[in-house]
DNA sequence: GTAGGATGCTAAC
DNA sequence: TTAGCCTCCTACG
């Protein structure tokens, strides 16, 4: 689940169920209590993310003293970062950080909310609503400038682009690109060169461009890059829309190859995502798969170009 | 019932 | 490069 189109749905929904209202926050599980209880009954104030980094701004105007800095100064001035629009307005004086992971969860539901069970590391509820926050990596309360610093380690989010893929967002990405020797397909997984981008995104990206992931980042060419970026910016597009990722072209959907729908999992169509050993969509050839960096890497040998 | 894997990342060696 | 974190689900007996 957790690459960043899910992260930025769930901004836009926690936005929805509980921006601008008091939220009842709670620790079943207890490894958050202490936080809890400093944010229950607060406003939340705004919502962003950044990758795969969620953040969910509380407080208004009464600030507690001596937790927080006089919040609120506002935008990463990061270069090259564009205005987003999911960030609205600031917390006045915390942001709950939160990182999935591999394993984590966010669940809504609506009143009434079922007795929460002994994982849910962080409930909220307001307005009908509850979420359940379950197996997290992170889930911390920061500050404004702890925000930023996790900004300022992160690449560019094709998800943060205001408009389009044209912009030029993609630069600060392609430098790094274009003068490492290191794989496209580790680069890509690299939160600091491109954030938001996991392993079905990289796996898929990699196909419908014909790139074998093998391929240096200086081997790219200028040409090929810009495709993969803007094919991100719209592919992540539809993946927060839709709430899930779905990577094949109109021509290659189940209708339109009579074929039978992907049964797998809970996931959209792909092309070469977990489908080792079948074969290729559009040429035959057995998808193939290794391991790179601990992750499983998938690609087709007939398709995909050194 | 149990083992193992999973769309992630970090710290330590 | 590896272990470790955290939870849920599937496959296999």
């Amino acid at each position: 689940m957790p690459e960043g189109h899910t992260i930025h749905r769930l901004a836009e929904d926690h936005l929805a169920r509980f921006g601008g209202r008091p939220v009842r926050v709670s620790s079943p599980q207890g490894k958050f209590s202490d936080s809890a209880a400093l944010l229950d009954g607060q406003v939340m104030t705004g919502v962003d993310a950044h990758g795969k980094h969620l953040f969910l701004g509380f407080g208004g105007a009464d600030e507690p003293g001596g937790t927080g800095e006089p919040g609120g100064t506002g935008e990463p001035g990061d270069a090259g970062e564009p205005e987003h629009t999911g960030h609205t307005g600031a917390a006045g004086w915390g942001w709950v950080h939160v990182h999935l992971g591999l394993f984590g969860k966010l669940g809504f539901g609506t009143d009434p909310a079922p007795p929460p069970t002994d994982t849910v590391r962080l409930r909220l509820a307001g307005g009908g609503h509850y979420a359940d926050l379950r197996g997290p990596t992170t889930c911390a309360l920061i500050t404004a400038p702890e925000k930023q610093a996790v900004h300022d380690r992160l690449g560019p989010d094709p998800l943060r682009v205001r408009d389009g893929a044209g912009d030029g967002h993609g630069e600060k990405a392609w430098t790094r690109i274009s003068r490492s020797r290191t794989t496209v397909a580790a680069l890509l997984m690299d939160q600091k060169v491109i954030a938001g981008v996991g392993n079905v995104y990289r796996a898929e990206v990699l196909f419908r461009h014909g790139i074998d992931p093998y391929r240096a980042g200086k081997d790219l060419t200028r040409r090929e890059w810009d495709a993969i970026w803007a094919d991100l910016v719209a592919l992540m597009r539809e993946g927060v829309r839709h709430n899930r990722i779905d990577t094949v072209r109109p021509e290659h959907t189940p209708e339109a190859m009579g074929r039978p729908p992907r049964v797998d999992d809970h996931g959209g169509e792909v092309y070469v995502y977990r489908r080792a050993r079948m074969p290729c969509l559009l040429c035959g050839a057995e998808i193939r798969t290794a391991t790179l960096a601990a992750r499983n890497l998938f690609w087709c040998p007939g398709c995909q170009r050194r």
